[in-house]
DNA sequence: GGGACTGTGTAGTAAACACTACACATCAAG
DNA sequence: CTTGATGTGTAGTGTTTACTACACAGTCCC
């Protein structure tokens, strides 16, 4: 693997960040998004380059709620679990950890569908 | 559930690991296991009476490894989650975050009915 | 009663994490 | 031409994580 993704996170937040403000461009400026945000506008700026790790889960979770980006997205490209994830897995740590390992070879469609059977209540 | 332990990781090692010193005394001193993961007798007494906070996943290991504990169960009362499993739901976000969320509610034995059928290859 | 073990107390450290504060250059608009 | 906004550079801070180093007291053995 090359190192393609080495920041895949900044890129991919800066491109959702510059995509909505063409639809609204006062909106989402830098300045503007890092204070509906709640952080210093130097410091989204070199999250947004890469300059800087990605930011603490709470920040990444206001940044997909001010961007309409899904949080679990998000947080897989900083490298990052979504809390509540890790929390549900502790609970059950040999079930979740069997089950993990055997979906990982799954293609999309198989995973996919455990859940839906799951979620449609088979169980 | 008795008194659920602010030092669940502390007191379930030092009861695994005083298990095994009358089985093999020698063997199971504090020291010796320190010595055999790698790590400074202080500092696995002091982790052991959750003086200090769980060490990190290496150390983890390595001691579930030498006292025959499962490491995800561990690694689960250190409040931590496997790396490769974090790795598995990093690479399909929004499938696992889904899935795991569903199960989360579902009972024991229906996680582990869903882990072997994936498992037999009936999908 | 000196050695060789136990486990433990105190102190400190090095790196990573998650940020803030503020000054700066650039550019568009009035 | 200066005002007000944009993004960025430099510097620094408090906290957490994950440990090490060494000295110490008690116990068992002869």
């Amino acid at each position: 693997m090359a190192a393609s993704n080495e920041h895949a996170f900044a890129d991919y937040l800066r491109d959702s960040r510059t995509a909505r403000a063409k639809a609204d461009a006062a909106a989402f400026t830098l300045r503007q998004l890092a204070r509906r945000v709640g952080i210093e506008p130097s410091y989204l700026s070199k999250i947004e380059r890469g300059t800087q790790p990605p930011p603490g889960e709470g920040v990444i979770r206001r940044l997909a709620a001010e961007l309409g980006e899904d949080p679990d997205v998000l947080l897989a490209l900083a490298g990052k679990v979504s809390a509540d994830l890790q929390a549900i897995i502790r609970a059950r740590p040999q079930l979740f950890a069997q089950l993990l390992r055997e979906l990982k070879k799954m293609p999309d469609h198989a995973v996919l569908r455990v859940a839906r059977e799951v979620r449609d209540g088979k169980w």
